[in-house]
RNA sequence: GCCCGCAUAGCUCAGUGGUAGAGCGCGUUCUUGGUAAGAACGAGGUCAGCAGUUCAACUCUGCUUGUGGGCUCCA
């Protein structure tokens, strides 16, 4: 079978998947015969299904099931199409709870249909492929418990996710990429490069840096504290802790409160960790008076905030209970709105690019139904935000109703190495805090009027930014990134020194070197180094001392050859600066 | 928070109702070597924690904690 394009192949996996999900309820109902049928749809990736079961569907139960449905497929039944009337299929799903909540959101006039293989009949609008014998390619993933229709105070039901493919190749293709997604799992690479480590001793959710990570995390610092400076922004400092007077009036303490760490009591009065750092940039700006001459005025911090996260949301550096958000909060007039918001992209993809990052995915969420401030306010956000996307040529996706309560936001998604999106970056209005806490500034009319308030954080958090970015380079950090950027490897003894020469004239220009005087063969340290990624391997043996040359190595495996020191100088500084 | 797994040495993992194993790493000794692992010896574990069943629990049961895959939520 051939494919002219992306949507053709696309539709024919749909069918695939789909049929695949029925033939795999199919066996489920027969394996558990007391299973009650949610939905089984496909996916972008695949499929699923889910099932409410009296014993729990585990790992080992997948072999079986996968072991029934190719024996259905074989087979070969036909899918067969079937129209029913309300109260036929009504009465044919009267055990089928869910299916009977599936069945009243369809609309009275539309005729409700089935398809069928063997004996296994399943209310569904297709399409199918013509029998269970035209699956070419499939595998069941994993079990998992989802909420039927996802919300919380429904049901747990059992999910099993699988997929399918129009060939063996293509099957192939997607396990190595899920492989190969695993292999730059930011948690397995943190501990083979001793990045950051998180112990039960000390509560879920929180990082220690190690050494190597801490130089990642420094040398990302420096660069967005540059940068920032760069583009205007005033760089400050604020606490971790606040009064709770300062969560009232900030509102937190009525739409946040359960995110928040309990209340700390110090002589009377009452203390909160803070989940964000807004309220205290505000207590900057109120802090003086404000001319129209002053805005806008761009305030900026790496902000350490706290929040309980719900135990079962955390995940590695992605998801956390304490991390650093790259945060900072512009204060500026109504026409100033569109420039700050492209410097605002402009800044944004600056950093994202140096840091390696070439293609976005960008969402602009609109009014919801619940919202505070003027619609004024919001429409004019709105086509700010708009008319910057629009200007710069960029694509967008509009997510009508999306925004917070608060004010409209766009949201940058990029994507890595391996395709895979990730949410960093959020560029949020807020008409609430300037409200709540009363900020203005003095007109040219000299009356006061209230500030647009633009919240932003550009690589989001630096916990979940340094895990996509760990995963985007599965660990092998460009070398201005690389927490060790040369390993220094002497043969013998004797070459020591010599090393130690070279790496204090490496770090006079400012380059992390590690000499590796460990009693290893000069393989095992090229091993070693290599295990860790480190991009450059200088060896120091009797020819490079006699000659007074460096030999180089790169981690790709390339020999760079012998060179002299001010030759290896500048190509590092060319590879660390200039290609940065 | 909810569903289902998992928890054995610093790391990756075997293992049995009758008081614990490998590889890597670490230490010592020998070896001083040319681009991905030189060799020998040695140290290291209340088998996550607490309770229960049992003559006996690392192994079975329950709870707790942590963690993995998801759901929901989100930087």
């Amino acid at each position: 079978m051939e494919f002219v394009d992306e949507s053709s192949i696309e539709k024919h996996r749909e069918k695939i998947r789909h049929s695949t999900a029925h033939i795999m309820a199919d066996v489920v109902t027969k394996i558990y015969p007391k299973t009650k049928l949610a939905i089984g749809p496909p996916t972008k990736d695949g499929f699923y299904y889910d099932f409410q079961v009296e014993t729990p569907i585990t790992d080992e139960s997948l072999e079986k099931i996968e072991t029934e449905m190719i024996k259905v497929m074989k087979q070969d039944l036909k899918f067969e199409y079937t129209e029913y009337s309300r109260s036929e299929i009504l009465d044919m799903h009267k055990d089928e709870p869910f299916k009977l909540d599936v069945i009243k959101d369809i609309a009275e006039d539309v005729p409700i249909s089935t398809y069928k293989h063997g004996d296994f009949e399943d209310l569904c609008g297709g399409p199918h492929v013509e029998s269970t014998g035209m699956i070419p390619a499939f595998k069941l993933l994993s079990v998992a418990g989802a909420y039927w229709r996802g919300k919380e105070d429904q049901p747990m039901l059992q999910r099993i996710y699988g997929t399918a493919f129009e060939s063996n190749e293509a099957l192939d293709e997607h396990l190595k990429k899920i492989e190969e997604a695993n292999r730059r799992d930011h948690r397995n690479l943190a501990k083979q490069l001793d990045l950051f480590s998180y112990q039960d001793e000390l509560g879920p959710g929180l990082i220690i840096w190690h050494p190597k990570g801490s130089k990642l995390r420094s040398t990302i610092e420096d660069f967005w504290k540059k940068e920032h400076i760069r583009y205007n922004y005033d760089l400050i400092y604020t606490p971790h802790i606040g009064k709770s007077t300062l969560w009232e009036t900030s509102g937190h303490l009525d739409f946040y409160k359960e995110n928040m760490y309990p209340v700390m009591d110090l002589d009377g009065q009452e203390y909160y960790l803070k989940p964000m750092n807004c309220p205290f940039h505000i207590m900057y700006y109120r802090n003086d008076i404000r001319s129209y001459r002053d805005l806008p005025i761009r305030i900026g911090e790496l902000g350490s905030v706290y929040r309980n996260e719900r135990a079962g949301v955390l995940h590695g550096l992605l998801r956390v209970r304490g991390m650093t958000q790259d945060d900072a909060h512009i204060f500026c007039r109504p026409d100033q709105i569109e420039d700050e918001i492209n410097k605002v992209l402009d800044l944004t993809f600056h950093l994202m690019k140096t840091f390696g990052f070439e293609n976005f995915e960008i969402m602009l969420s609109t009014k919801p139904e619940k919202s505070v401030g003027e619609i004024a306010r919001w429409d004019l956000a709105i086509e700010s935000l708009k008319n910057t996307l629009i200007s710069r040529g960029l694509t967008y996706q509009i997510d009508e109703g999306g925004g917070a309560f608060y004010g409209p936001k766009i949201d940058i998604n990029i994507e890595d190495a391996i395709g895979r999106l990730w949410q960093c970056t959020t560029v949020q209005f807020d008409f609430n805090l300037p409200e709540r806490f009363g900020l203005n500034y003095i007109g040219e009319d000299g009356n006061a009027h209230q500030p647009y308030m633009i919240h932003r954080a550009l690589l989001g958090s630096l916990e979940r930014f340094i895990g996509v970015l760990t995963e985007h380079y599965g660990g092998a950090f460009p070398l201005w990134l690389s927490p060790i950027q040369v390993s220094i490897i002497p043969i013998a003894d004797r070459h020591i020194d010599y090393a130690n020469n070279l790496a204090s004239k490496l770090g006079a220009s400012e380059f992390r070197v590690d000499v590796n005087t460990k009693k290893e063969r000069m393989n095992a340290k090229i091993r070693s180094a290599q295990m860790s990624k480190i991009p450059y391997m200088l060896i120091i043996g009797d020819k490079e001392v006699e000659s007074n040359n460096i030999s180089i190595r790169h981690r790709s495996g390339e020999d760079l050859g012998v060179m002299p020191f001010d030759d290896l100088l500048n190509k590092l500084h060319l590879d660390r600066d200039l290609l940065k």
